[in-house]
DNA sequence: GTCTATAAGCAGATAGAC
DNA sequence: GTCTATCTGCTTATAGAC
């Protein structure tokens, strides 16, 4: 494993467990038991560091959404999609929390943020219209129901983990993820199919369990 | 005004426009013209800076909220406390952006947090029974429907700020404020009653437009 | 209550040897 | 590709005069 990628392996580490502005490189280099020149040969600076951790979320979230949007969506792959994307946004659970602060100190990381997240958007809203199609799912009543059930259904994802790392837990578990899909999910629940709906609460209690 | 009080403003100023790291006592020190001694005499810390001005938001908070709970809720004033409500977050809004990270810095500030956001989860879910009580909304579908319902209201609440801030957007403006409601609002809209929608619809156009 | 002066520490980053 | 050594600039916070 080469010095750069324990370099990135160790930063989330860091940043995952005592927050996004904690660990400086300095720490980051003493850990790993190198040098800081060593560190800053491999990274121009902290933010080029960050920035190679966000394209790794941006990869791995992509190649998720992308996988699991063709047509019809079952309950199953439903409940299995917005599942997995928990698993990613608690993987590099740092961002989440210090994205306010990362973004400010970062013109480039703040372009690809905004790239991700329209894109994000667009891909909620069509899995929504989607599930209309399908006829898993009754159509929204509000004007702009679409758009509106997309962009709360990322707000709640964006939030979740923020929301249970700021409350306090002592420990977060994989349960708390799954409660954060049961979150998400209710937001459809009032326009969901009847039996569409049973047949994603059954994986998602399977889950639970399991 | 006592110098306690300018420093308080400077510093809710300061960290709105900058964010909630980026100013430190040296410089508010610095730009109200007067020493770094005196600030540390009227506030032993920085964390003690931000606790006041925490202090204040859940005062404007809690006072709000407790004076539109009573029964019944009508429209008008249940469209004017969705409304109030982001307008007191706009004016903490540095909280919400560096959330995370000030908890984690300030074990006093995290014990208050919580304490509020309990204590706002439970009023948030009782404005909800309320207005199922009243005739205005039909009791939520989900099995913790009333929970559910308090706790999204909450999540869209805390992150709608941040949200539009991360969006980069040039100026953020009362209009994005108001939007934020009407995303709120969206929550509630399959489950609320047509006429009593439809009205508080109207209070939140009245309110774009003037 | 307000000031001057400054300690102590840590951050990000670089130069240049090997 | 990795090292040692170090610079610069910032921060929080304090001691003690007025």
């Amino acid at each position: 494993m080469s010095n750069r990628d324990r370099i990135l392996d160790l930063s989330l580490r860091l940043l995952n467990e005592e927050g996004a502005q904690a660990a400086g490189t300095t720490r980051i280099a003493q850990t790993l038991g190198i040098s800081p020149g060593n560190l800053y040969y491999h990274f121009k600076n902290r933010e080029e560091i960050v920035r190679g951790l966000f394209a790794a979320l941006e990869a791995e979230f992509r190649a998720m959404m992308i996988e699991d949007v063709a047509p019809p969506i079952s309950p199953a792959r439903f409940a299995g999609f917005y599942l997995r994307s928990f698993e990613v946004a608690w993987k590099y659970r740092f961002f989440f929390g210090g994205l306010h602060h990362l973004l400010r100190k970062d013109e480039k990381l703040a372009l690809a943020y905004r790239d991700l997240q329209a894109w994000a958007l667009d891909e909620l809203e069509a899995i929504v219209r989607q599930l209309v199609k399908d006829g898993s799912m009754a159509k929204p009543k509000t004007r702009n129901g679409f758009h509106s059930l997309g962009l709360n259904t990322w707000l709640i994802w964006m939030n979740w983990i923020r929301f249970v790392q700021i409350s306090g837990k002592d420990e977060v578990t994989r349960d708390d993820m799954i409660e954060g899909v049961g979150q998400m999910f209710d937001l459809l629940v009032p326009y969901l199919d009847a039996d569409f709906e049973k047949a994603a609460r059954r994986v998602l209690a399977r889950e639970l369990r399991g």
